[in-house]
RNA sequence: UGGGGUGUAGCCAAGUGGCCUAAGGCACCAGAUUUUGAUUCUGGCAUUCGAAGGUUCGAAUCCUUCCACCCCAGCCA
């Protein structure tokens, strides 16, 4: 197995390197703090081979953090599903932490805030204190109640945890600047009363902490050196700064002291084309039923493209091909097929599997009679072995594989055409045999006894070579077929991204025809279909002891005669 | 409109004053090899770096102005 590509070099990883190499910081430490309230996406997956990426690349140590602090979105399911989702994208994280761990910490900080008159507790309502923050061109004012005294907010903060005001009643803010240009950085919001079951934490908390004061303690509580997140969080900055220069924070729960603070780098999303990163978006795909699940094969999920076939290695190298910069991106499609057509490629068993199949009676192919063709499982990596293809008078092509009026450069089979079976022998159509509809239902055709092993008698070239299937001995199967989700290459900024779903997205092929060996392959193993594509067992339809086979089309084989005559 | 960001080929992205008439990948085009119209291989693909001025012997890289796009007015993260 190859290893993954390399990160390549980008601006985070040079402020990094640098400042390890000029002292700044004895090793690197980051952390992926996903909220669990949603499954991993793409787009996650780039921050985590960021965050592991980095401090793997440079000796450091990441963490896998839950930012779990608003107990009404978040769930174990999700958390469960996140963890699973890193590990399987190949990430050990350091340690495994949850801010809900530190909300003892973090109430004792907001003490603190409280006890130097930086932080007092508001009682004014949600739409007051939108009508005081101002607007983008009026400055903010002064809640009347910022002069509160000290002791008078330490009672009431007490009070709010221990549950004597109702939700909403009072919320405690810091004491920074009403005019300042930054919103984040007008007299934000350190914590709500909320009386939510937490699924960690449980009813032992009805205040929970706002995300900037969590975030910013979290990563100094655990000794991160470089805090990165997307440029949304530019303006939060100034407030993750702001709150660790106003508390007493020296000690770091892994018990080493007097460490350089965290310092916050923000980098660019990346959106993948026809595809759908939004979280709220995501959720509604699976609630409305527009998709079977969150591990629906056709979403970007990382559930979703794990049960679709797609390789960790292959989404790995995805992120290090999309690269890191301080600009939103929006990326080719192209770009992920070819990653995973590249992993497959090099790995993938090749299989013969006629999806849409068209039964051929070889008419002149001696009566109950068979023969074995040994064939590689892979034309370059031998390690793969080798199997037996057996031939017979019947077998089934690919409906693709016949035209009744065949164009000049269309080489394979039509009435009176030549076509080779791949490893087999050259065969010729002589009749077709249609049903009512005129549909083609069967090909007659004669074969040359003397075209084994690629040969004829004669010489000529047989430029056309066709997959098949045994027909006594073929295995029954679902093919699912997959195309983007969308129409739109930016579903998420349509009014109503629904209608932009593809009607087309799932193609499903009830009466697929595989060849044998594939019942003695084990669940998790990939194929390529020759000529058509690569393929993995579905997770969840497919019943390996029963014979039951539904198959998931990954990716197909790049077709440039396919694609020319769209 | 105040603040914070970003602009290099169809899509990503190197580059931080001279070796840039701009790396690499994807996509695309052409050719070779091929018992997968796959793979592989070879060649092509920005005289130009959002625009206009300026500084300099010399600019994608420095300065000025302008333009475009993104983010911020949740008791979400």
């Amino acid at each position: 197995m190859s290893k993954t590509k390399a990160a390549p070099n980008h601006f985070i990883k040079a402020i990094a390197g640098n400042d390890v190499r000029n002292g700044q910081y004895p090793e690197i430490y980051t952390r992926f703090p996903p909220e669990p309230n949603g499954y991993l996406h793409l787009g996650h997956a780039k921050s985590i081979c960021l965050n592991f990426g980095l401090a793997k690349d440079l000796g450091g140590h990441c963490n896998l953090r839950f930012d779990d602090t608003n107990p009404e979105k978040e769930s174990t399911e999700f958390m469960e599903s996140i963890r699973a989702s890193v590990e399987w994208l190949g990430f050990e994280w350091d340690r495994l932490c949850y801010a809900s761990d530190y909300y003892e910490h973090l109430y004792g900080f907001a003490l603190e805030l409280i006890d130097k008159g930086l932080a007092y507790v508001d009682d004014l309502n949600a739409e007051q204190m939108r009508e005081y923050r101002g607007t983008l061109t009026e400055k903010g004012k002064n809640s009347p109640n910022r002069d509160r005294p000290i002791a008078q907010n330490r009672d009431l903060f007490e009070r709010m945890k221990a549950g004597e005001f109702k939700e909403g009643d009072y919320t405690l803010r810091a004491k920074i600047d009403m005019e300042s240009p930054n919103f984040v950085m007008r007299d934000p919001i350190l914590y709500r009363i909320r009386f939510a079951h937490h699924y960690r934490a449980g009813d032992k908390w009805c205040i929970y902490p706002m995300y900037d004061f969590t975030h910013c303690i979290s990563d100094a509580l655990e000794g991160i050196t470089h805090s990165l997140c997307t440029l949304e969080f530019q303006d939060n900055r100034e407030l993750y700064n702001w709150v660790l220069a106003n508390i007493t924070i020296e000690q770091t729960i892994t018990g080493e002291k007097g460490k350089t603070l965290p310092r916050q780098i923000e980098f660019g999303r990346s959106n993948l084309e026809y595809a759908m990163a939004s979280k709220r978006k995501l959720i509604q795909l699976v609630n409305e039923g527009h998709v079977s699940g969150w591990n629906d094969p056709r979403m970007t999920t990382l559930v979703g493209l794990k049960r679709r076939g797609y390789t960790p290695k292959s989404i790995r190298d995805y992120c290090a091909e999309i690269g890191v910069t301080k600009k939103d991106s929006t990326i080719d499609m192209a770009i992920l097929e070819n990653a995973i057509r590249h992993d497959l490629e090099a790995t993938a068993k090749r299989v013969f599997g006629v999806t849409d199949p068209l039964k051929v009676v070889i008419t002149n192919y001696p009566e109950g009679q068979t023969e074995g063709f040994e064939v590689a499982n892979h034309p370059k990596d031998e390690s793969l072995g080798k199997r037996t293809l057996n031939f017979g008078k019947e077998v089934y092509i690919e409906q693709d594989d016949f035209m009744l009026d065949p164009p000049a450069d269309y080489f394979r089979l039509g009435p009176g055409r030549e076509v080779r079976l791949r490893y087999g022998y050259a065969i010729t159509c002589n009749e077709f045999v249609t049903d009512d509809a005129g549909k083609v239902v069967e090909l007659h055709c004669t074969y040359d006894p003397l075209s084994a092993r690629g040969k004829t008698a004669d010489g000529r070239k047989i430029k056309g070579i066709i997959h098949w299937v045994n027909a006594d001995e073929a295995v029954g199967a679902e093919v699912r077929v997959y195309d983007r989700l969308f129409t739109d290459p930016n579903p998420a900024a349509a009014e109503d991204f629904t209608a932009l779903i593809n009607p087309e997205s799932l193609t499903v092929y009830p009466n697929a025809k595989l060849e044998p060996s594939v019942l003695s392959a084990s669940a998790q193993d990939r194929f390529q279909f020759e000529r058509v594509g690569y393929f993995c067992f579905d997770e969840e339809d497919s019943e390996m002891e029963s014979g039951k086979l539904v198959m998931n089309r990954t990716v197909s084989l790049r077709d440039t005669w396919g694609k020319q005559n769209r």
